[in-house]
DNA sequence: TTGTAAGCGTTATCAC
DNA sequence: GTGATAACGCTTACAA
C-alpha cells in the first residue's frame, strides 16, 4: 500500500501537507490541495488505520463479547437481530464490530482485552453464568471504557444498560391466560442470577396476586433456559399438580420444550393446556402450534444500545441511562380459553 | 494502561529487555525476567495491540463481510451458525473477528478497507448481488489478501471457496420425490448469478434426466430466494401447469412460501402435493408440516472456512483449494409418496 | 545478557 | 501555507 511518505514526495511536499490535505484542514493551497489529492488517487491510497490509531487513540471500532462465557458461541437465539442492529447503526457513525474471541488468555478480562485492542466501547451480550454480576464485569463498569450491556443491570459514569419490559410482558402473558380463564397457572422460569429471570417471574407473581388468585410457590420451576431442564421442571410439575392448565415459560425455546413434553404426556396444547412463551424468536411462528408469546424488539434493542453507546463515546458530558424497551404479547395458536370440564376440575381441587 | 517503557524504568533496564521478556525470548536472565514479570503483573500490563501491529504488519484480526451489497444486514438463515464456527476455530488460533460495517467511504472496496484495517485474512458471506462476479471481488482475489469466501468461486493464490456439495444435494432431494411416485416436479429455483443456485439447477435437471423423466424447463421459476417470488413462482406454476406433484425449493424460506401459497390454493401438503426445500435452516424442524429438506453442515462450512484461512495466513507455501462438503437428505413430513388418483391425473396430461 | 536506536505510518506542535 | 520534528507503543537489528 502507498503510504503518505510516498504521497510526499510525489507531489514535491512534506508529509505533513499531505495528511493536512488528506484530512481536510482548511489552511492548504488549493492546488497543492489538488494535486495531492489527484496523487492519492492514482496510488489508491488508503490511510492505516493501524498507525492512524496508535496516535489518535482512537481505533472507530466497537467491541462485542458473545456468550456465556468470554468465549462460548453465539449462543442466544436472537443475538443475530440484535448484533445486526448494532453493526447498522455503529457502521453508519462509521464504525466497525470487533467480536473477541479471546482464547488461551490468561489473565485477561473484559476490560484488559478492551484496552489491548483499543477498542472505542464494547457492548456485552452474554448469557447464562456470564451475566452473573462477577468481578470482571465490575471491573469493566468501573474502567471507564465506554459499554453498553443488553439485559445486564450494570451502570456507571459510561456504562449503561439496555433489556426488554420483562416485568411488564409477563405480566401482559399472565394476565391474557387469566383473561381465558386459568387460574393454575405454573411458571418455568429463567435462572437465579439474572435480572430478566427475575423480572419475568415478579411480572408472573404480581399478576396472580393482583387477580387474587394467590402465588403457589410449588408451581415454579427453574427451566435455566434450557430444553432439558424445562422438560424435567414441565414433568414434575404435572404429576404433583395435575390440576394445572396453562403454562408460562421464560422463553420460547423452553415453551417449545414445555409443549413437547406435555403431548409425550398425552396432552394436547391448546385445548387441554394453554401455553405462552417469552421472547418471539423466529420459530414461535413456525411451530406447531403457533406460540403465543411475549415480543421483545430484538432490532431496538441493538439500535438502542449501539446510540447510546456511540453517545457515551462521542460526547464527553452525556450521561447514559438504562433503557427499557416495551415488550409486546403476540397471541397465536398456543393458548386458548379454558374449558369448562377444566374448569370444574380447577374448582375441585 | 501501563506501557513497556514504564516497566523498563521500574525494572531499571531498557526497553528492549522488557520487550525480550514479555515474548519469552531465550537469552535474558532469569533474574531480570522474573523480576520484570513481576513489576508487568503488578502493573496488570497488556501489550498495546495497535502499537505492536504497527511494527509487526500483524493484527491477529480476520475480517469479515456480511450481506448482499458491501453493507446490508446479517441475511443470511444460516449465517450466524457459520460465523459462530469461524469464530470459534479463529479465536483458537488466537484470532478475533472484525465485521465490516463500511458504510459511507466513497471509493472504498473489499480490498482497500482490508489493507486500511490491516486484517491478516478475510471470510466472505455474502449473499444475492454480493455474489456477483464484480470488479471489487475479482480485485480481492488478486489482491494477495488471504481470502476465503463461502459459496462464491474465487480461486487463488491466496484465494478459494467453501460451499456445501448442491449438486449431490439437490439430486438427492429429486430423487427422493421421484422414489416417492412423483413425475411432475416443479422447481423454484434461485437465482442466475450464483454457483450455488446453477449447481441446484443442474442436479434438479440431471436426476429427471437420468430417470428418463425428462426435463420440462417451463417447471422452473426463479425465486431469489425471496418469499415473494417464490409464492408467485408457485401461483403461476400452478395455474399453467395443474398437473404439477411436487416441488422442490432451492431454499427452505422459499419452499415455506410454497407450502403457504399452495395452501392458500386450496391444496395440501404433502397430501396434495409433496415439497422439498434446501438448507435445512433451524424453521425446517418447526414448521407444520416438517419440513423434507437438504441439510448443508453450516457448522463445518465455517469451520472449514476458518481452517483454510489460517492455513494461508501461517503457512507461506500452503496452497488453498475450494472444498465442497456433503450435503444431506433430511426426510420429515412435507413429502409423501404420490397418491393414485394424481397418478392418473399425471398420465392423463 | 543487555542497551541503543531505527522504524512502523500517522497526526500534531511548532516554527518559519 | 508549509516543513521539521516529536510522538504514539512496540519490535528488532545491531552494538556493546
Amino acid at each position: 500500500m502507498a503510504t503518505i511518505k510516498e504521497i510526499a514526495q510525489r507531489a514535491g511536499v512534506s508529509v505533513s501537507t499531505v495528511s493536512r490535505t488528506l484530512n481536510n484542514y482548511p489552511d492548504v493551497n488549493p492546488q497543492t490541495k489538488e494535486k495531492i489529492l489527484q496523487i492519492a488517487k492514482e496510488l489508491n491510497y488508503f490511510p492505516n488505520a493501524v498507525a492512524r490509531s496508535l496516535v489518535q487513540k482512537k481505533t472507530y471500532t466497537i467491541g462485542v463479547f458473545f456468550g456465556n462465557k468470554m468465549n462460548s458461541g453465539f449462543d442466544h437465539p436472537f443475538f443475530l437481530d440484535v448484533i445486526s442492529a448494532v453493526r447498522e447503526v455503529a457502521g453508519n457513525a462509521g464504525y466497525d464490530l470487533l467480536v473477541f474471541t479471546n482464547k488461551n488468555k490468561e489473565r485477561a478480562t473484559y476490560t484488559t482485552l478492551c484496552r489491548e485492542r483499543s477498542v472505542d466501547g464494547v457492548v456485552l451480550l452474554l448469557t447464562g453464568e456470564g451475566k452473573r454480576r462477577t468481578e470482571p464485569l465490575v471491573e469493566l463498569q468501573n474502567s471507564g471504557i465506554p459499554c453498553i450491556a443488553i439485559d445486564i443491570p450494570l451502570i456507571g459514569e459510561k456504562t449503561a444498560y439496555v433489556e426488554s419490559d420483562n416485568y411488564a410482558g409477563a405480566k401482559l402473558a399472565v394476565q391474557h391466560l387469566i383473561d381465558l380463564g386459568h387460574r393454575r397457572i405454573a411458571f418455568i422460569g429463567g435462572d437465579e442470577i439474572s435480572k430478566t429471570s427475575y423480572d419475568r417471574l415478579r411480572g408472573y407473581q404480581d399478576t396472580l396476586m393482583e387477580n387474587r388468585i394467590g402465588f403457589d410457590p410449588t408451581l415454579i420451576r427453574l427451566g435455566y433456559f434450557s430444553k432439558e431442564k424445562a422438560a424435567l421442571g414441565t414433568r414434575e410439575l404435572m404429576a404433583n399438580k395435575p390440576d394445572i392448565t396453562a403454562f408460562f415459560a421464560a422463553s420460547d425455546e423452553m415453551a417449545f420444550s414445555v409443549i413437547k413434553t406435555l403431548r409425550d404426556l398425552g396432552k394436547r396444547v391448546p385445548d387441554d393446556i394453554s401455553v405462552v412463551g417469552f421472547d418471539d424468536i423466529k420459530e414461535a411462528e413456525f411451530f406447531e402450534p403457533r406460540l403465543t408469546t411475549v415480543r421483545q424488539d430484538k432490532y431496538q434493542l441493538g439500535s438502542e444500545a449501539a446510540r447510546m453507546l456511540l453517545n457515551i463515546i462521542e460526547n464527553p458530558d452525556y450521561q447514559p441511562t438504562p433503557v427499557t424497551l416495551p415488550s409486546q404479547l403476540i397471541i397465536r395458536q398456543s393458548t386458548a380459553v379454558l374449558q369448562k370440564r377444566f374448569r370444574q376440575e380447577g374448582e375441585d381441587s
